[in-house]
DNA sequence: AATGAAATTTATGCCGG
DNA sequence: CCGGCATAAATTTCATT
């Protein structure tokens, strides 16, 4: 799969808003809305673009709590930190799961109503977990950015 | 603002896949088709949803790293910490940018090429910046899970 | 505030260049 | 691989209950 300029101007425009109708889009790269919807088509189908997506407002849903937690686990064997990533992931308040290099193995990004529902979250998934060596929680003071866009490369 | 239960059901769907037909919503939730068009449209008019966007597959891109940084810094008043955050925010590398309580001031998720970029990058960022008095840079080898939706609480 | 139908806009498929 | 046109689908608006 390859990626010429206009793909990349398509998508660095799309990803932001993907209500833009493909003809203002052409309007703007220079080309037909017809041209558009099928390079979109073609990056859908090579899942170049993976998902279309909507962000929501946490707060107006009740979502007071974003924390960020970092997770040592005792066995960082593939089997053992794959289950706790399953595990992890399949959960809604999970947000985001990244494995990291370095001292700690996973950082979670966890959006919840409340330091209650943390307590509860931690309970099922970390402190319940026999492989869990320790993790540690940063409260999100402040959400500048989230669930941004994506700086697309020239070529 | 007020969300009903049915308003927390097709944000819920939507919010995974904005190009569901709002007739699908609606057999799945039990509304008609104009009026889950109707209520979103009241959704993204009172900002519960902020945006609607596409995740990018950053591999496909060229963009083969992302990195989660913790930034320290030395004046951490509201106009010094401000003026990080703005700057920081404006880059496009940055793709999630969190003011978090404890000992570190902000936590950044950058997504970029390669290891030359972030050098790049700190350099214009952080090296560069009189305020940032430390950093920590996490690797990330997975990402299990990315830009994920929320979950929606009940009431 | 929801429904159903009409009107508009947007997306898809096909053909010629 | 593009543009243009025809077709199909989805969204928006409006009248009605």
């Amino acid at each position: 799969m390859t990626l010429d300029a206009l793909d990349r101007r398509i998508l660095d425009l799309y990803q932001r808003d993907t209500r833009l109708p493909a003809e203002q889009i052409g309007a703007t790269v220079g080309l037909s809305a017809a041209a558009v919807q099928r390079r979109l088509k073609r990056l859908r189908e090579t899942r170049v673009i993976t998902a279309e997506t909507a962000q929501l407002d946490c707060a107006a849903l009740g979502l007071g709590l974003t924390a960020i937690v970092h997770v040592d686990l005792i066995d960082e064997s593939a089997r053992a930190s794959h289950a706790f990533r399953d595990r992890l992931v399949a959960r809604p308040e999970v947000q985001q799961c990244y494995g990291v290099a370095g001292n700690v193995d996973y950082v979670l990004i966890v959006v919840l109503a409340d330091l209650a529902a943390y307590e509860t979250f931690c309970a099922q998934c970390l402190l319940h977990d026999a492989n869990v060596r320790s993790f540690t929680t940063q409260v999100v003071l402040e959400a500048a950015k989230r669930g941004g866009a994506v700086a697309i490369p020239a070529s």
